[in-house]
DNA sequence: TTCGCGATGGCCT
DNA sequence: GGCCATCGCGAAA
């Protein structure tokens, strides 16, 4: 059975170390199913936001209705909207209360692509080489806000990150766009990608 | 190819 | 009222 392929990757696999599992979901597939229709993609590119001791985060001040899917389970998705009109994807990572995640930075179109295409038609790699493309060519937005990604409870409609093969190489820099936080939060480097991979977001 | 900038809305002060 | 974990357009080169 193909779809014995894509079995969401366990809860334990997020109740880890934050920058571990940022690491770890380099290469990685993230799944989307749509009425049926199997879509899947290579992350390529991942920042880890680390809780209350990141001035980076959005939980690090306090506990908001926004914020409220990070202080929550692992393996459950943060999604929210930033400048008024993208949508991005985070998956909380470490225990329940402990607000940290992982925001999916780019991924590389692996199955289904026709059908992202037919969603979002932009040439080449700016289908998904960016936080907020990958979000829209997957139609992700608010409805999945606190999905619980390590299970497939609907058979015909999901999302969840499946395991994949590990990139050659990782390599690392700081965040994008975090100018806001303190010096050492804003020059730490969270920011990960499979090196020489294409469809990394490029930094403006 | 790169650069400059407007769009757009929820959250935080 | 200001600030964004951004994108895509048009202009310049």
């Amino acid at each position: 059975m193909e779809q014995e392929a894509f079995t969401p990757l366990p809860q334990a696999f997020y109740n880890r170390d934050t920058l571990e599992v940022a690491r770890d979901l380099l290469g990685c597939l993230l799944v989307r199913q749509l009425d049926g229709e199997l879509m899947a993609a290579r992350i390529v590119e991942t920042e880890a936001y680390r809780g209350s001791e990141d001035s980076a985060c959005h939980a690090h001040r306090r506990r908001t209705p926004r914020t409220e899917a990070m202080f929550g389970p692992p393996g459950h998705a943060y999604v929210y909207l930033v400048y008024g009109m993208h949508w991005l994807l985070n998956v909380v990572t470490q225990p329940e209360g402990n607000p940290c995640a992982v925001l999916i930075r780019a991924v590389e179109p692996v199955i289904g692509e026709p059908a992202m295409r037919a969603w979002r038609s932009v040439a080449g790699r700016n289908l998904s080489n960016g936080p907020g493309k990958l979000t829209r060519a997957l139609r992700i937005d608010n409805a999945l806000y606190g999905h619980d990604m390590t299970q497939r409870d609907d058979p015909t409609n999901g999302l969840w990150i499946s395991p994949g093969e590990p990139p050659g190489a990782v390599a690392s820099g700081p965040r994008v766009g975090i100018d806001y936080a303190q010096p050492a939060d804003r020059d730490a480097p969270w920011r990960l990608w499979s090196e020489g991979n294409p469809w990394v977001s490029k930094a403006r």
